[in-house]
DNA sequence: CGAGCCTTTGAGTTTCCTCAACCTGAGTGG
DNA sequence: CCACTCAGGTTGAGGAAACTCAAAGGCTCG
């Protein structure tokens, strides 16, 4: 099902990248970055629903995103499920599965997505000569962590409306930063996906998009989406409750 | 304020540590074991209430608990705060500071606690002679994003009683690990406390602590608690609602 | 152009929160 | 040694937020 694309001499590598500043080689140096280039030696296509890896799948590699957007998910031994994180271009995933050497998640694609697969093992024997690409990888491990901290904030403690407006401003900053406009995109994902990641009910979802737009915070058409008021957005999520 | 306490000749070291399998030297042979055996110069003492970190503190160790119990906790801009976790004998805290070399949440002890301080220099240096040490620390910090996500679900998609089952369950079986009761013992934090974790009030964990007395799944006394119905505990989570 | 999924919206219900009063036990000082 | 204080905990009544169930409309894709 999943599609390999084997690199060729003219593929494009780390070193030339542009998710470079957002990917595993943040800061690293021009010479380090050339020694990146031997550690991709496959990417993999993801189409729209299919899965990259599923909970328990013995762990090879992990996967930087080169584009499309991809959902991490857990779904518990009652069958409850819940989306744990959207994940957009530059972003490594896989990541929480590395100390079991198992998938701790499932990783599905929400729109055509391709990936660059790190294999463990040469990730292992890369960091050995390459001692940032090791700190950028507790860099990562870290980071996760502290996202995921958030989030438990998010679900914890703030009411619907705030963990809604907290997502938009979310994902309307990590699309900036990928160079897309900050203020207008396309939701990638259902309803249904933004509730089960906010721990809503979709139709809450929706009515908190009606509202939002009624109150002209948003302007909202199917999947499409212009944040019109930041600062009115902004003010929902600092309004402490 | 925080006592620090220098490792003599005559203190016990990782090599004869009884934390040893649930810390950092998982799975190590006797001869990295003894390599360990460097890697902590100082223990550091927290009396109850003390903080032994705070967010934005430049990050120069990551601290294994000795004796005691730690919550790390984070406060947000418009200061809402929440218990990211509570942490146990033989668990590291601090990892979340690692990508910034910052920390990322508050830590404060919730009785007197004591724990090995493992200077990151030192952590890095010895990393290169012990590559099972920087397997370890991959191991530890993958596994709390596990947890962390797992957190997620529990916060996201759970109802406030299967909350707090679950909460006993998870207390009870880490507390086994460490060779206490599985069914009996001394919650270390106030209502108020397990709330701001489970996302709940505290009279909200007030009044379903007496609803499971009252169903005969548990005796509670102040904070010292008896699982008495073990099976019906698990129950109450795996019921989806 | 039809099927199926996604989305919106409404009505009624449940869950948990808020506010408030009161209780309990540990520590303190007269 | 006892009364007092105060933080932590319990319990009740009422209300708000979000959920459930239901129905209908809109898109997308084959």
């Amino acid at each position: 099902m999943l599609t390999t694309i084997p690199i060729t001499e003219m593929s494009p590598r780390c070193s030339t990248c542009s998710l470079g500043q957002l990917c595993l080689p943040v800061g690293m140096s021009q010479q380090d970055l050339e020694k990146m280039d031997t550690l991709v030696q496959d990417r993999v296509r993801v189409r729209k629903g299919e899965t990259l890896y599923r909970l328990g799948d013995p762990l090879t590699a992990v996967y930087a995103i080169r584009f499309g957007t991809l959902k991490t998910h857990l779904t518990m031994e009652d069958g409850r499920s819940q989306i744990t994180g959207f994940h957009l271009p530059g972003e490594v995933v896989g990541l929480d599965g590395l100390g079991e050497m198992q998938h701790a998640s499932d990783a599905t694609a929400l729109e055509d997505t391709e990936v660059c697969m790190v294999r463990f093992g040469d990730l292992q024997t890369l960091s050995n000569v390459l001692p940032s690409l090791q700190h950028q990888f507790m860099r990562l491990m870290s980071k996760e962590i502290s996202q995921d901290q958030v989030m438990l904030i998010t679900l914890g403690s703030m009411r619907a409306e705030e963990r809604l407006a907290a997502f938009l401003i979310n994902l309307s900053e990590r699309l900036s930063a990928r160079g897309y406009s900050a203020s207008e995109f396309v939701l990638r994902m259902s309803r249904e996906e933004i509730g089960s990641y906010l721990g809503l009910k979709l139709e809450t979802v929706s009515r908190l998009f009606s509202r939002f737009a009624e109150a002209g915070l948003i302007q909202i058409r199917q999947r499409h989406v212009k944040l019109v008021d930041m600062a009115g957005i902004k003010q929902i999520v600092n309004k402490s409750c």
